[in-house]
DNA sequence: CTAAATACTATTG
DNA sequence: CAATAGTATTTAG
């Protein structure tokens, strides 16, 4: 399961307008979010710890819990400001086992000093893993921050097969807490 | 509107 | 190692 379709970006402001209820729901692998006319605006693997915990990002919605499960291709609908989707669509151009520094990415979009604020759109994503921002880690071979936790990290980046051994955001002696991390990440 | 907060980083002690 | 200045954007008030 990837992205096939380019997912389709919309204001904030508009999106709040247009779809005032969301509905949302889990199946096997996928804590989702979508709108009346099935749309994934918000997504996540159920195996992360509290994915319920994605639903405050909407929080100027109303909730609706429904009983469905993710479409065979879903369409995305994803809310946010240009400067986030400028962002977002550069995280889609990283291939899988790829990694790059916050510093890079923010290069790469030729806003090299922006880095900081190029990181807060990385982690401000509604679709990761989907979105590919664990992909993005940080100078100088430290591990960076991840909004499901930095096990959920380092399990997704191991799995794509990213040498992890030299970083140091795993210290030593502490790598069985992130080895012990349990959830399956399915075929995303 | 202003101020505070950031999933960062290079530099300095 | 810790502290911090620099930085652009978002969010809270």
């Amino acid at each position: 399961m990837t992205i096939q379709i380019k997912p389709q970006f919309l204001s904030k402001d508009v999106f709040c307008k247009t779809y005032p209820q969301l509905y949302y729901g889990v199946d096997d692998t996928w804590f989702f979010i979508m709108t009346g006319d099935d749309k994934v605006c918000g997504l996540t693997l159920k195996a992360f710890p509290n994915p319920a915990s994605l639903l405050r990002s909407f929080k100027n919605h109303a909730l609706i819990e429904q009983d469905m499960s993710l479409p065979q291709t879903p369409s995305y609908l994803l809310a946010g400001t240009p400067f986030q989707q400028r962002v977002w669509e550069a995280l889609l151009e990283i291939p899988r086992g790829i990694v790059m520094s916050y510093q890079d990415l923010a290069n790469h979009l030729q806003m090299p000093k922006a880095v900081r604020a190029v990181a807060n759109a990385v982690g401000a994503n509604p679709v990761s893993p989907l979105i590919p921002c664990h992909r993005i880690v940080g100078s100088r071979q430290h591990i960076g921050g991840y909004y499901w936790g930095l096990p959920a990290k380092v399990t997704l980046l191991r799995e794509e097969g990213v040498d992890l051994s030299s970083f140091k955001g795993l210290p030593m002696g502490r790598e069985k807490e992130y080895r012990g991390s349990t959830f399956k990440c399915g075929d995303y």
